[in-house]
RNA sequence: GGGGGCGUAGCUCAGUUGGUUAGAGCGUAUGCUUGACAUGCAUAAGGUCAUUGGUUCGACCCCAACCGUCCCCACCA
């Protein structure tokens, strides 16, 4: 006797018995098996800053998709799990809290500061761990990696080494995007623009040794400064000759020269700019060019520096303030302009960012990205949807040096030291440097890098490169990376630059790109608004399927999506159909194990399942290697629901009911067998209620999650009973509209008279006729003689209802003459279309037979209808 | 200033190389305790596929323009 399944669907009863079963029995570990192709996909490691969010859940819901179809498609499959220590994020949590305690940094130094960040790693790493393992994700735990961990931080000094040494890292004095805030240098992709409502302030700047004045027009008159020129443009002649003549720099009395310089633009402004090297990217270039003085004005918490007495201490925009008071007084301000200004801010923190030089470590883009270029043009690595190789081709076409020191404690120590007594650097993975010329012990660069330095290198650090591991040589490359279109620039393009220079191939063939999840009114989830929301929560009142569910479906690569109660109680309620329709099939089972007949055995309505069945293994599995993995699941919920439950189940009851029948067992094998092997379709979207499902029905192995997808096979089509059974349906249908448009009780049973193709429409069709169209009694007359019934005309068949009390003869003509119509407008235009030699000429031959094949079904419908309307 | 997405039923969205009379979920209406499921069953209403042209035997789909909307990139003093 089969095992039952409780009545009602609870996924807390089963989820984590569940996840603990296939853990215990390796199910997530690499078959190793070295005749099977490999599968492997790294996880985007997640922050341990946090805990999981609706991204993630997205995110790893698309990865766990593909890694479980494509383990049960035969290939070894390797997932491997991790998280990032994010050391800007990370350290601005330690350093919020330590806040709460009233400690800094500074109080606690640099050694202490460390322990406490690993105890946040411990404690928030493993969070993020459980979370990931309740949504059902099948990672091999026993390749966990930390993007801090030894394997990592070798690989990070590895590349580090071996780039300065090609002379691709280089430390030197530019132009960076400082965080007063987070007291650190960020790089270019870490600022975010926003548009400011600002002004533009007009100065005059005095020529020294004359009467006259030059006007330059600023956003920052903070920066004034630390000007050390004024910039004209050389073909100027409004300005040529003041060229090497000088200004007095107001409030500071500085003499300033003027420089010809193509920077300033002859439409622009008042043709004059004023230069402040030490605080402006561009001012910068020009102070390099122009061999300008370098004056630093604001300190790194962007308080105005001791060399201004007067401003000294200031906040950069209490100075602002201040230096503006002044300049009016001293009448140097000429005029104030309304302006929508373009700030940079920190993606950390927000706070405006102010550039400054500094002395940072920096890699050399341009003979990275060229390789890097050249691979995704080339199609070894593809994203998906391709528009976003445009993302990627922009930001490394224009791509700037990568600025990857930081001025931070959690993180990767840059490995270079410094000797202090003769200035040497030497940049070593040796920890313990002496200097190689003075023997004297040297100095380790305070710094750490850039957090994204590690992730860019997770596709092969987390498989123990640069060791030549077993791992390596048979996971890498990794096949398909899942993330969202906002990390593109950040990560993706710097893993596949990294990977080209290191490992000498790309390092995943796909990108999968997927949008961001938004709440209901389609508003991106944060917490200033309070409207995000925390899928745990979901997981505990609708299960980690309905959550998984809700989150594939109804949505294509690379779009956002929207979440909402709405859809995730669809989620559950087809869950829900599909425990109860497996419930209604164990009640109804009393095999052993659970085969699919021979053919021969089959009846009609098994073959059209089958067969039904079939189509959708097909579409199922090419929409998957489509990477459409709502559209694949959206053909297995219409035939879950739509054809499974909705009609084979209802059509096969009879014989489910009728024991002791070898019809009865050929019926328990076919129903068990579709429902089976359609929960192994399903599987890799829903994989718990699938497992459930599976080991409660009669089955050999261990777990669905290991047992073979089902394939495609002309065993399983029968198009000629598929169509046969379709017809029926439709004849069914077309009894249930008329007896709804005419408002016939259910309950009201009447004697059929059916007449169409006998090959169908014999006594073999009257039990579903009984079940599912009202039937008392069906007969199959060659022709129909009464004309006191109720007509139904499909193309296929005639219908006679007897319900003479139910008819209105005029109104049986009216709507019969309606149908008639339809039906000669259809032929007129299939007609039309078929005579057009253009038509006939051009479309393939496909389709003209179908458009012929649609004229002939009008053509009967057409006959079935006058035939009738002559009997009235 | 560049680049890209989106615009399809009241709402949220699908629509697989161009091939009937464009689909789903939710909502709405009507009727149902039908031997699993009311988290259900049956039936229905609801769309000039933003607009205008073009290509084609044939366009929701390809091209152009335009309107609306969202996003990304960018050093505009």
């Amino acid at each position: 006797m089969a095992k039952e399944l409780p009545k009602t669907y609870d996924p807390q009863s089963f989820e984590d018995r569940l996840y603990k079963f296939w853990n215990d029995n390796g199910c997530f570990k690499p078959c190793g098996d070295k005749t099977k192709p490999t599968y492997t996909i790294v996880i985007p490691p997640p922050n341990i800053t946090g805990q999981l969010h609706m991204g993630h859940a997205l995110d790893n819901t698309l990865q766990d998709i593909l890694i479980r179809w494509k383990r049960m498609s035969g290939y070894d499959t390797l997932w491997v799990p991790g998280t990032d220590h994010a050391s800007i994020a990370t350290e601005a949590k330690i350093v919020a809290a330590m806040r709460e305690e009233g400690l800094t940094k500074e109080d606690l130094g640099r050694e202490k500061f460390l322990e406490r960040a690993w105890d946040w790693k411990e404690k928030y790493g493993g969070r993020i761990v459980s979370q990931l393992k309740k949504m059902g994700s099948s990672c091999d735990w026993s390749h966990e990696r930390f993007t801090l961990d030894e394997g990592c931080s070798n690989a990070v000094r590895e590349v580090f080494v071996r780039l300065y040494n090609k002379g691709l890292i280089y430390r030197g004095e530019r132009i960076i995007n400082w965080c007063p805030h987070c007291r650190t240098s960020i790089s270019n992709a870490e600022v975010n623009y926003e548009t400011q409502k600002s002004h533009f302030w007009h100065i005059r700047y005095p020529l020294v040794g004359g009467e006259g004045y030059l006007e330059v027009a600023t956003t920052r008159p903070e920066t004034l400064l630390g000007d050390t020129a004024i910039a004209v443009n050389p073909a100027d002649e409004r300005y040529k000759d003041l060229i090497g003549k000088y200004c007095v720099l107001p409030l500071v009395g500085r003499r300033i020269p003027i420089v010809g310089d193509e920077h300033a633009q002859l439409d622009k402004g008042t043709g004059c700019v004023k230069i402040t090297p030490a605080h402006d990217p561009n001012d910068f270039l020009v102070g390099k060019r122009q061999h300008l003085p370098m004056e630093v004005c604001l300190t790194e918490d962007a308080k105005i520096t001791d060399n201004y007495p007067k401003y000294a201490g200031m906040d950069r925009y209490e100075a602002r303030k201040a230096i503006l008071k002044d300049l009016e007084e001293g009448g140097y301000l000429v005029s104030i302009e309304d302006l929508d200004h373009e700030v940079g801010t920190c993606y950390r923190c927000g706070t405006t960012i102010e550039p400054m030089i500094s002395l940072q470590w920096f890699v050399k883009m341009v003979p990275l990205a060229e390789p890097a270029i050249a691979a995704v043009k080339e199609g070894k690595t593809r994203f998906v949807p391709e528009r976003f190789d445009k993302n990627y081709y922009r930001w490394m076409e224009n791509t700037q040096d990568w600025c990857i020191s930081r001025q931070l404690w959690w993180g990767h120590r840059i490995p270079a030291f410094y000797c202090d007594a003769c200035g040497e650097t030497v940049v070593t993975k040796d920890s313990s440097a002496v200097c190689p010329k003075c023997g004297k012990p040297m100095r380790q660069d305070p710094d750490t890098l850039d957090t994204w330095f590690s992730s860019a290198l997770w596709p092969f650090s987390t498989l123990g490169w640069p060791e030549k591991t077993d791992d390596l040589k048979r996971y890498f490359p990794t096949n398909t990376l899942v993330t969202g279109y906002d990390i593109i620039t950040f990560w993706v393009s710097r893993m596949i630059f990294s990977s080209l220079e290191y490992m000498g191939e790309v390092p995943f063939d796909t990108v999968l790109i997927h949008g961001l999840v938004r709440d209901a009114q389609g508003r991106k989830m944060s917490k200033s608004l309070g409207n995000g929301i925390d899928p745990l929560e979901i997981i505990d009142k609708y299960g980690a399927d309905a959550l998984r569910f809700a989150l594939a479906t109804g949505n294509s690569p690379g779009n956002d999506m929207r979440f909402s109660d709405e859809k995730i109680e669809a989620a559950r309620n087809f869950i829900n159909k599909i425990w109860n329709a497996a419930r209604f099939v164990l009640m109804n089972l009393d095999i052993e194990e659970v085969a699919l007949p021979a053919a021969d055995k089959l009846e009609l309505e098994d073959r059209f399942i089958l067969s039904r069945f079939n189509t959708v293994i097909s579409d199922v599995t090419a929409a998957l290697e489509r990477y459409e993995l709502g559209v694949a699941l959206s053909k297995l919920y219409d035939f879950i629901w739509d054809v499974f439950c909705d009609w084979y189940i209802e059509l096969v009851k009879p014989r489910l009911f009728a024991k002791g029948t070898e019809s009865n067992l050929v019926a328990q094998n076919v129903i068990a067998w579709v429902l089976s092997s359609a929960m192994k379709l399903l599987h890799p979207f829903c994989p718990f209620v699938t497992e459930e499902i599976w080991q409660t029905l009669p089955h050999t192995g261990l777990s669905i999650m290991i047992s073979d997808w089902p394939k495609a096979s002309d065993a399983l089509s029968f198009p000629v009973e598929e169509a046969q059974m379709s017809r029926i349906i439709d004849v069914i249908t077309a009894i249930r509209v008329r007896r709804a448009e005419m408002n016939v009780q259910p309950a009201r049973k009447t004697h059929l008279f059916v007449s169409g193709d006998p090959a169908v429409f014999n006594e073999k069709a009257t039990p579903f006729f009984v079940r599912l169209a009202f039937a008392s009694a069906v007969d199959y007359p060659a022709a129909h003689e009464d004309d006191t019934a109720v007509r139904i005309v499909t193309d296929s068949a005639t219908v006679l209802i007897p319900l003479a009390d139910l008819i209105d003869r005029d109104k049986e003509i009216a709507r019969l003459t309606k149908e008639k119509d339809a039906a000669q407008n259809e032929i007129t235009r299939l007609s039309a279309k078929l005579n057009n030699a253009g038509f006939l000429a051009k479309a393939p031959a496909a389709v003209v037979d179908a458009e012929r094949a649609k004229l002939a079904a009008a053509q009967a419908k057409l006959d079935n209808i006058e035939s009738s309307l002559a009997k009235l």
